[in-house]
DNA sequence: GTAATTGCAAATTCTTTGCACGGTC
DNA sequence: GACCGTGCAAAGAATTTGCAATTAC
C-alpha cells in the first residue's frame, strides 16, 4: 500500500474519530510514515516536523501522538530507557510487531512474523485471559555486534600466536 | 526456597558486587520479598519501607533499586503508564517471566511458564540475534472482567424480557 | 459562527544528582 | 581516618495542562 493511500486512510480514521484535519496533524503523520523504522520519541517527531518547514509546538506533537495512539494508528512503546516511542501500525497487522533490542549498540530491529499465535492460545486457555494485543521485545546481541566480538577474539588469538612464535 | 534463604543469597550477591549491606538496603529487599505480586513503583517501595518503621529516603530507594537491577536481582519493567516498576527475579529463572495486563481494571498477572523457547530459536536462526532476555506482556481482558461483562449482558437481556412481557 | 485546536509557558511527575553529614572497618 | 552510603533539597528530563489566540469545517 502506498504512503498516499495510507495517509488517506488515516485521515478518514481521524474524521471518523471526530477529529479535525489540521496541517500539524498531517505533518506529524507524514513524518511517521517516512521514518517507520526509527521508533521516534515525541521530541524526535517534533524536530523532524520542524525540519520540514512546518511549524509546530511540542505540546501539539504530544497531543497528536496521543490521539493516534487512541485510534490505534500508532503504538506507544517504552524500552529500557523509559522514553516513550511511537510506531506506526503496519497495514492490516492484527497485532503489534516485535522488537530485537541490542544491549551493546542499542539498535532496535523489527520482527514482523507472527510468532505468538500459539503462545496466545495457551494464555487464553490456561489463564482465561482474552488477549487483545501484546508487547514482545528480545534483549540480546545483534548480528553485527556478534561479528565485532569474533573479530576481536581472532585478533587476540593472533597476538597470542605472535607471542608464541 | 524460603524468604530467609533468598535474603541470604541476595546479601551475598550484594557483597560480591562490592556493595555493603545497609539497613536501608535490607529493608528494601524485604519489602520486595514480601510483596512479589504487586509490581511496585519506587514510590510504593519507599512507602512500604517507611510503614515498617524503617526510615529511608526516596533517593536511597531509587539508588538501591538501581543496584539490584544491575545485579539482576530485580527486573525493571515499564508498562503502558510509563512508570518504572520493579520485580524480584524468581529463583533460578533464566528469563524474565511474562505479564498479563488487563486493559479494563489494570490488574497485572504473572505467567511463569516458559512460553518462548521455541520463538527464541526462530529469532536466533532467522535474525542471527543472540537472545539474552525478553519482555513479553499481553494486553487484554482478565477473567474477572470477562465475567463482569457476561453478567451485565444477561442483566440487559432480562430487562429486555421484562419489557416484552 | 463556533467549537476544536494550537502555541506558549507554567505546572506536574518521575528520577537523578550534589553535597554535607554519619557510620563502618 | 578514608570511604561508602544516606538524606535532603535542588536539578533535570519527559510529559501534561491552562489559557488566550487562531483555525477548520
Amino acid at each position: 500500500m502506498k504512503n498516499a493511500e495510507v495517509l488517506k486512510k488515516i485521515k478518514d480514521q481521524l474524521h471518523n474519530g471526530g477529529y479535525k484535519l489540521t496541517p500539524q496533524r498531517e505533518a506529524t503523520v507524514l513524518v511517521l510514515l517516512q521514518d517507520q523504522k526509527t521508533h521516534m520519541s515525541a521530541e524526535e517527531v517534533y524536530m523532524k516536523v520542524k525540519e520540514k518547514s512546518s511549524d509546530i509546538g511540542l505540546a501539539t506533537v504530544y497531543r497528536t501522538l496521543e490521539i493516534l495512539t487512541d485510534l490505534k494508528i500508532v503504538d506507544k512503546v517504552t524500552f529500557t530507557d523509559g522514553l516513550a516511542r511511537y510506531d506506526l501500525r503496519k497495514e492490516g497487522a492484527k497485532h503489534f510487531h516485535h522488537h530485537l533490542l541490542c544491549i551493546e549498540c542499542g539498535k532496535i530491529e523489527e520482527v514482523e512474523d507472527d510468532l505468538l499465535s500459539g503462545v496466545e492460545k495457551i494464555v487464553e486457555e490456561k489463564y482465561h485471559f482474552l488477549v487483545k494485543d501484546h508487547r514482545l521485545t528480545f534483549h540480546g546481541i545483534c548480528s553485527s555486534c556478534q561479528k565485532k566480538h569474533s573479530q576481536e577474539d581472532s585478533e587476540k588469538l593472533s597476538k597470542l600466536h605472535d607471542v608464541i612464535e
